[in-house]
RNA sequence: GGCGGCGUAGCCAAGUGGCUAAGGCAGUGGUCUGCAAAACCAUUAUUCAUCGGUUCGACUCCGAUCGCCGCCUCCA
């Protein structure tokens, strides 16, 4: 196995070789939960869902571990707003994200720790960290001391001094350097708060995952994964937290995705460019948004846009034509007596989906690639079920089915063709159909008609039929088993 | 200002120094069709922002320039 990713910390690809043979630690940096969540963490879901099926598919056992933030500013100051408390705040968001998860057909981790059930790990991490003078409490704060940590700055390339140049660190009175962050914060009145040895308060947002890694995963594990934002300050002060406390290195390979953009820019509240989970499914199929995401390298930026979508949506129902249309060839039909018309390259081309495949994603996921080997495979399946005869050679309706059965099982590693075929263009058309001026008694009993005209070569009436659904976008198809209509969709 | 990334056809997007620069959408020609559509076949980048350098050989490595983006404050 020869499955090679990106590593942040090193700026780039490393093999991945686990600290135990066969076994992939790994943790992810979920939500604060005081919102509903966006499509950017759709695509963080689906990004880290993608590996952990892909790395089981190739044979590795998987512990995933991924986080809430269940107490923080935001979360407080959110349910003040809403006159509620942080811990119903929290809890009914960690509701609604395991609502749009489902939804996505995310699959869950093995371990999702809350911040709030694990105030005492923390708590110990701390205090070994002012037992060690690598923190310091201060008017009921207690901050890390950057300085104690000469790797300062490794993950995101950047070093202390340079940061302080940088200026925009609001001044605080309570620390001795700019740069130290804060561990625990004191509560002040009405806010929640624990009881810990520097008086009651709340943890600083990056002890958490230090303390909950450590528990379920131990002092060293091999993947970290999260956003590219997180990398500074999150993730660089949970390296110092951790190799401080703990004196080994921490993690051995960051992963981290790019961003959503929409209209090339960031989303923001601000700008009003901020498009939720639910937003999205309310006009797509899950499936669409996961072979949108998945159309570009995970650590590329991604720019949403409805044409984007559009093309995404072409490019599924294509997949899912060329599955239905092999769905339905009939084994019966066939003969072993009739001689193959698969050609050794289109054979070569079909044998090879599988390690092409893995080729792709082995190469730091590259579901780029991979969804490329997709439609390299469809061409080659279109073209032979096209030349397929009356009656058929046996072995050639085995390989097509065998083929698609290879390319159901490899696209579901990233959600994908997981619906029966016939049923999933079905249900479009039907939806389709709905936001059309028509219904499909009329269409039906207008392409009667039709076949009647044509019948009679009455081809002025057959044709304004034509064009009187094409204008209401029903598109018809003349086959020769039939006459057939899609839902345009432009 | 510091750090990081990106710039490949009309659009989207792969590309792990050397074999034809994947694939999708759109376009064009053909097969099919009464004509179409769909499907299938063929075709569309002598060239990878620009300029230099390393090399027998660079889209791929190095440097500079231009343009775009992100992080440096909560952020997926």
């Amino acid at each position: 196995m020869n499955i090679r990713i990106h590593n942040t910390l090193s700026g780039k690809k490393e093999l991945l070789q686990p600290i135990e043979e066969g076994h992939v630690k790994l943790y992810v940096c979920g939500i604060t939960s005081y919102d509903y969540c966006h499509i950017g963490h759709a695509r963080s879901s689906l990004a880290f869902d993608m590996v952990v099926r892909y790395l089981r598919y190739r044979g590795l056992k998987v512990t995933f571990v991924r986080n809430f933030t269940d107490i923080d500013d935001k979360i407080i100051a959110r349910a003040n707003e809403q006159g509620t408390s942080a811990e119903e705040l929290a809890n009914r968001f960690i509701e609604e994200f395991y609502t749009d998860m489902d939804a996505l057909g995310v699959d869950r981790p093995d371990i999702e720790p809350k911040a709030t059930e694990h105030i005492p790990e923390m708590i110990a991490l701390i205090e070994e960290l002012v037992r060690q003078d690598k923190a310091y409490p201060s008017g009921g704060d207690v901050y890390y001391v950057v300085d104690s940590f000469p790797e300062y700055g490794k993950l995101s390339g950047r070093n202390i001094e340079d940061m302080k140049a940088g200026a925009r660190i609001a001044v605080n009175e309570q620390k001795r350097h700019p740069m130290d962050f804060v561990l625990w914060k004191s509560s002040k009145p009405g806010e929640p708060k624990w009881d810990s040895p520097w008086g009651p308060g709340r943890p600083g947002w990056h002890i958490e995952c230090s303390a909950m890694s450590k528990k379920y995963l131990g002092e060293t594990f091999d993947i970290h994964g999260g956003g590219q934002d997180l990398i500074f300050p999150h993730h660089e002060n949970e390296i110092a937290q951790s190799e401080g406390a703990n004196g080994k290195k921490f993690v051995n390979m960051w992963i981290h995705h790019g961003f959503v953009t929409i209209r090339d820019e960031k989303m923001s509240k601000s700008l009003g460019n901020f498009l939720t989970i639910r937003d999205i499914l309310n006009n797509y199929h899950p499936e669409i948004l996961r072979f949108f995401i998945f159309s570009t390298h995970y650590r590329n930026p991604l720019d949403f846009s409805e044409s984007a979508m559009q093309d995404a949506t072409s490019g599924l129902e294509r997949l899912y034509e060329c599955v239905a249309a092999i769905d339905e060839l009939n084994e019966q039909d066939t003969t072993d007596h009739s001689p193959s018309i698969l050609t050794d390259k289109d054979g070569a081309k079909l044998g090879q989906l599988e390690s092409r495949f893995q080729q792709a994603m082995d190469n730091d996921f590259n579901t780029a690639q991979a969804q490329g080997v997709f439609f390299d495979t469809v061409k080659t399946l279109n073209r032979i079920r096209r030349q397929l005869g009356v009656s058929p050679s046996s072995s050639d309706i085995a390989t097509l089915k065998k083929s698609v059965a290879t390319l159901r099982n490899l696209a579901g590693i990233m959600g994908l063709l997981t619906e029966d075929a016939k049923t999933f263009l079905a249900k479009r058309k039907q939806e389709m159909v709905a936001a059309c001026d028509i219904d499909v008694e009329t269409i039906e009993s207008l392409i009667n008609e039709r076949i009647q005209c044509r019948k009679e070569k009455n081809w002025a009436r057959s044709d304004e039929i034509r064009d009187e659904l094409l204008a209401k976008n029903i598109e018809l198809k003349d086959g020769p088993d039939g006459t057939t209509w899609v839902v345009r969709t432009t």
